[in-house]
DNA sequence: AATAATAACGCAACACTGTTGCAATAAATT
DNA sequence: AATTTATTGCAACAGTGTTGCGTTATTATT
């Protein structure tokens, strides 16, 4: 069985994600981490903090893909919508969002993924 | 004012995505099209569509963008659910289904994009 | 029908995003 | 301390989307 390895460049990453109040882009989190480690390997910590469930993977209308902490408070919902401003460009996790909605028998759910545009509060 | 024309490639390519079931994103349409155009023509024709809305700009939860048409019916919500399959990959817009949400009051909203992902009816 | 204005086009060149293979490194276990 | 192997750096690549510019084709005007 495949075990996981605590590093400093992923732990790092990770507290960028955590201490940021929007989600980030891997683009952000390169300028962010300078020259902590090569950008594919922030690729590869990405897709691992996604994969233990710690994280959110959120894409924006435009397809850019940004990424989140997953808040495992009460009021968290694993469903919630995200907000992405279409000035600054932030995603924002509303995390006490839930939509409600239902869709034909047939189709199984296995995840969400819902986003709001428009303009933030710092932005309206 | 720039006024908008109708080519021979962007009547195509309109009929392309009306005539699809499923959402078709760049590369689909360019298979589809053969040698039509130009692949830098798709991506400009697809961008007036969509500012004419005609047809809506859909981002998976992977950021692969995919195109579908606008049904100006009766029962057609423009904030719509569309369904991903994690299978097939295919992108389905569910016309009918409407979500319910509530944002707080210092967001402005100007679109929505809400997708489930998880099996279609095919591969379930 | 011919002319003029310009939206749309093809092409080349570019920037950005994400992936893969492999040798070197470092975290965890013994 | 030695061993195992998950993780990393680097280079090379594929895919997606953009921009500039000279040419073509649509639309309006004469
Ligand atoms: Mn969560
Ligand atoms: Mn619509
Ligand atoms: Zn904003
Ligand atoms: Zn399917």
């Amino acid at each position: 069985m495949k075990t996981t390895r605590s590093t400093t460049a992923k732990t790092a990453i990770y507290e960028l994600i955590m201490n940021s109040d929007v989600a980030l882009s891997h683009s952000e989190i390169q300028k962010l981490a300078g020259d902590l480690c090569d950008r594919v390997t922030i690729y590869r910590i990405l897709d691992r903090l996604v994969i233990e469930d710690v994280i959110h993977k959120i894409a924006t209308p435009d397809g850019l893909l940004k990424y989140a902490v997953c808040q495992k408070t009460e009021k968290h919902s694993h469903n919630h919508i995200h907000f992405s401003c279409e000035n600054c460009l932030s995603v924002t996790c509303l995390d006490a969002v839930e939509p409600i909605f239902e869709v034909p028998e047939n189709y199984s759910i296995k995840g969400v993924n819902f986003t709001v545009s428009g303009f933030c509060p710092n932005c309206s």
